[in-house]
RNA sequence: GGGCCCGUGGUCUAGCUGGUUAUGACAUCGCCCUUACACGGCGGGGAUCACGCGUUCGAAUCGCGUCGGGCCCA
């Protein structure tokens, strides 16, 4: 009992609980007739490195699932991970110094497969030392088969209704990675272009275009001018011929076309920019394919064929501009789409893929069943279903995916969609049971694999038993995640969710912010502001960290890593520590009378649970550390410690018995309170005091304590008395000749005697010394929702009112006040009195307090 | 060009269903080693709450506009 240290080693500390702890307490139980509340965990990309700002996603996720457990609730915090992707292949080329088309399919997934499990690996490792309390007989990995054959599933179940098709449609291309990606894989940059100014030869004249992109002239398939335009009305209807290549394209008019850029007509190829696809589909424009999979130039392109994009743009602008068809260049800024991944510009192909519909309507309407933490958030999410202006394209060129589970008819061509028995499968590895509908057995396998957010959307689904299990815990209670992935992971969960089951994915969604570096950037390694956790867990330990991602902000702002704050962290674990290690040797757990002190002490903790209580329901981690900190430090440390340090050295009695139990009460209380924070240290404590894991207790309920006004006093009383030793320059614990406190609260004197070190005389009533009211305060809140516009009048006149007039009036109950000739009865609270005390010549001095007066002896 | 968010002491931040003494941390200044804690205690200084207009008896808080910053998108 008496060897602890007087520094807090959190290192030795913290190591022992993640040695010790059972992890099987946090499990879900499948059985339990508790209300569930079963989180849905975001599934990171194991490739990556274990950053802060996976520690905060998961502080935050922590902070919910031990809190609710506490709460009483059959809590599920499980963990996935979201392994398929560009980047592993990338990589597992880069380490084997391979390209993925020199080793087979099954070769290569092994690979990916291999690096996947080594990073899982490491981070399981970190999420112990950050300890998390995580189910772990609820983790899934994407790329096992018993989680891709319910991706699969998926895209069985959404093929039957109908929600999944096929079709040859625009889609965004990246030449370089040679695969189909999503809008939310595109990425803009702004770059500068030429714009050329070219003629096309008209019916009646010439037309002058302008555009960006001469080298997809072969692909130009109308020319377009804005109907309101009057210098081209006379084209529409008519015919112009595209140069080069000597064909005719019709001239449209559309409203959309700017008149004032360049010269007001735009060329129309397929497919320039999404602009483009719009015209096209609008028009019921042919297509014109001049750039392919490689992203070099088509057949239609004639003498070109076979360039590069950019090789043909130099060779299609120097030939034009030698036969003077064009005959003006100017410099142009525009935004360009971008590959994410590799920044390469995409370009817009027409290709046969998979696709998911998109139903903008049902899913806004979903979004607007869930409760968003904070609020706004769902805008982001309204506002991106609203640009989406083709549906998903799901397929994707690559090998480190799930595989599309369909084969092609060699003689019928017709696609054989698996059958759900037969999952999971590759149809490259094996051939379908049945014949096609044709009576042919040769078949062609699909060679594409699916978008990986195919996979994590079905993530809700998942932990809550799809599709397995008969009572299907859907929806889940809450889905924690960044606001960079709302357009991505929330969208797509929504819809895929609402798709398959016909229910929302979760009752709550609660985003966080990014967490920058210290510069106030997003932490990132090319910024060189990039923090490890684990550094962290050296030098402060990882309740430190868990403080900070609770303390440094609200959720939904980006958070600011700070070592300060870490600092402030560290401080606060130790100020705790003193109390604990000066508690340990004097507490007990005894009944007791508890005394006007002890009341007061006891009325705080119950407002602080309160207050914990009502922060965390409303997801506000900030302010319930803060109060807890404030209490510990403020109001335990700083003033009822000092007050009952006297009763606790002193002999046994009941008095000494009330402040043991007192100070016990507050230290399980705090310590229960801070377990969904700081683990740790608070079951270090709460374990040392009781016996038992703080991790498996209830979370405290307020005992109906109310704040003892008495306590109170003498709390001010004990802090003007320091103030007052202060100001007269003597030491804390010198003796005053004598002191007296008047108040009607009858005063206990004990704790004052030990806090003063002191005779200490209480007394009810009014020391016999003058007190002259000097000064009249008007209360606002009093006065202006009762005499509206007249408060203005009225706040001036009382202020210029005698004080002592006023102090008369108020004593008996009403003010009336001269407003503007005629008298306004306000109420007497209406105004508070300042009072100035005399003392008269006599040998004390007048501590004035609220709810006391106190003499003190010179 | 559009949408969303933000702009509070030197720095970061809370408050923002309107009420006059604006929260906390770090930093800073003065005093104090008082039998848990100097990683501490006590006390102090420091903010026209970005700017302008408006609504209101009253605005950091509500509305409009301007400027500045961030994110997402075109």
């Amino acid at each position: 009992m008496s060897e602890v240290s007087k520094e807090y080693n959190f290192t030795e500390v913290e190591n022992k609980w993640v040695q010790s702890w059972d992890s099987t307490i946090y499990h879900f139980d499948w059985d339990s007739k508790k209300p569930q509340y079963i989180i849905d965990t975001p599934p990171p990309y194991p490739t990556g490195d274990f950053h802060i700002g996976n520690a905060l996603n998961w502080c935050y996720i922590d902070y919910v699932a031990r809190y609710k457990r506490m709460r009483g609730y059959n809590v599920m915090f499980p963990q996935g991970w979201d392994c398929h992707g560009l980047p592993t292949e990338v990589k597992v080329e880069q380490i084997n110094h391979i390209t993925k088309n020199q080793v087979p399919r099954e070769e290569f997934r092994r690979l990916c497969e291999k690096l996947t499990f080594e990073a899982i690996e490491r981070f399981h490792k970190s999420m112990g030392r950050l300890g998390l309390s995580i189910d772990w007989s609820n983790e899934y990995v994407t790329m096992k088969p018993e989680y891709y054959a319910k991706t699969q599933t998926s895209f069985v179940r959404m093929c039957e209704s109908g929600q999944i098709y096929r079709a040859n449609h625009p889609v965004n291309w990246c030449p370089r990675c040679g695969t189909a990606i999503a809008f939310a894989e595109v990425e803009y940059d702004s770059r500068t272009t030429t714009l050329n100014y070219m003629r096309f030869s008209a019916e009646d004249g010439e037309m002058q275009i302008a555009t960006s992109r001469p080298e997809l002239l072969s692909a130009c398939v109308a020319v377009a001018v804005n109907p309101e335009d009057e210098r081209y009305r006379k084209y529409i209807g008519g015919k112009v011929s595209v140069p080069l290549f000597d064909y005719d394209v019709p001239v449209i008019s559309d409203p959309v076309v700017d008149t004032s850029f360049g010269t007001g007509i735009v060329m129309i190829c397929t497919f320039g920019d999404r602009q483009d696809v719009r015209w096209w589909m609008e028009h019921h424009l042919p297509l014109r394919q001049a750039i392919d999979r490689e992203g070099m130039l088509t057949e239609i392109a004639g003498p070109y064929r076979g360039l590069s994009v950019s090789e043909a743009k130099k060779k299609i602008t120097q030939d034009m501009v030698e036969k003077g068809i064009i005959f003006k260049q100017e410099p142009l800024e525009q935004n360009v789409g971008l590959c994410w991944r590799c920044k390469t510009p995409i370009e817009i192909l027409s290709e046969q893929q998979w696709f998911v519909k998109i139903n903008r309507e049902e899913i806004k309407k979903t979004a607007e069943e869930i409760e968003w933490v904070p609020p706004h958030m769902q805008v982001r999410l309204r506002n991106w279903a609203d640009s989406m202006e083709w549906d998903w394209c799901i397929s994707r060129q690559r090998i480190f995916a799930t595989p599309i589970p369909v084969w092609y008819c060699r003689h019928c061509h017709e696609p054989m969609i698996a059958r759900e028995e037969w999952l999971p499968l590759d149809p490259n590895q094996t051939n379908p049971p049945e014949k096609c509908k044709c009576g042919s057995s040769d078949f062609v396998p699909e060679q594409d694999v699916l978008d990986t957010w195919m996979d994590s959307s079905i993530s809700a689904l998942s932990v809550a038993g799809w599709p397995k299990r008969a009572d299907l815990r859907m929806p889940t209670q809450l889905r924690p995640q960044g606001h960079d992935i709302i357009r991505t992971w929330a969208f797509y969960t929504i819809l895929r969710t609402k798709s398959l089951e016909d229910v929302r994915p979760w009752d709550t969604i609660l985003i966080n912010g990014m967490a920058l570096g210290e510069d106030g950037h997003k932490m990132s390694k090319s910024l060189n502001n990039f923090i490890r956790p684990e550094e962290v867990f050296q030098s402060n330990g990882a309740d430190a960290l868990r403080q900070w991602a609770a303390m440094g902000g609200s959720p939904g702002n980006d958070i600011m890593f700070q070592w300060k704050e870490i600092t402030a962290a560290s401080r606060f674990q130790q100020k705790l520590w003193s109390i604990y290690r000066f508690s340990l040797p004097l507490i007990a757990k005894v009944d007791a009378i508890p005394g006007q002190v002890d009341r007061w002490l006891l009325g705080e903790l119950d407002s602080l649970i309160s207050k914990a209580t009502a922060a965390m329901d409303a997801f506000q981690f900030d302010e319930t550390m803060k109060a807890i900190r404030g209490f510990a430090w403020e109001v335990l440390a700083d003033n009822y410690i000092e007050l009952v340090k006297a009763r606790l050295y002193g002999p046994d009695s009941p008095e000494k018995r009330a402040a043991q139990n007192t100070l016990y009460t507050a230290l399980v209380t705090i310590s229960r309170l801070m377990a969904p924070f700081t683990p740790f240290i608070s079951e270090e404590i709460h374990h040392t005091l009781t016996g038992e894991s703080v991790h498996m207790q209830s979370w405290p309920e307020p005992s109906g304590i109310a704040v003892d006004p008495a306590g109170l006093a003498i709390k001010e009383i004990a802090a003007a008395l320091r103030r007052y030793k202060a100001e007269k320059g003597m030491a804390l614990n010198c003796p005053l000749q004598g002191i007296v406190v008047y108040s009607d609260l009858a005063l206990e004197t004990v704790d004052l005697v030990g806090v003063a070190n002191s005779q200490v005389e209480s007394r009810t009533g009014i020391p016999q010394i003058e007190m002259r009211p000097v000064a009249v305060k008007p209360q606002m809140k009093v006065i202006g929702p009762r005499f509206k516009d007249k408060s203005g009048k009225i706040i001036k006149a009382l202020s210029g009112m005698d004080p002592a007039l006023v102090a008369d009036q108020k004593a008996r109950g009403a003010i009336s006040v001269p407003v503007d000739g005629e008298t306004i009865e306000v109420p007497e609270q209406a105004a508070e009195i300042v009072v100035e005390s005399l003392s008269a010549g006599e040998a004390v001095d007048i501590l004035r307090l609220d709810r006391a007066t106190v003499l003190v002896r010179r």
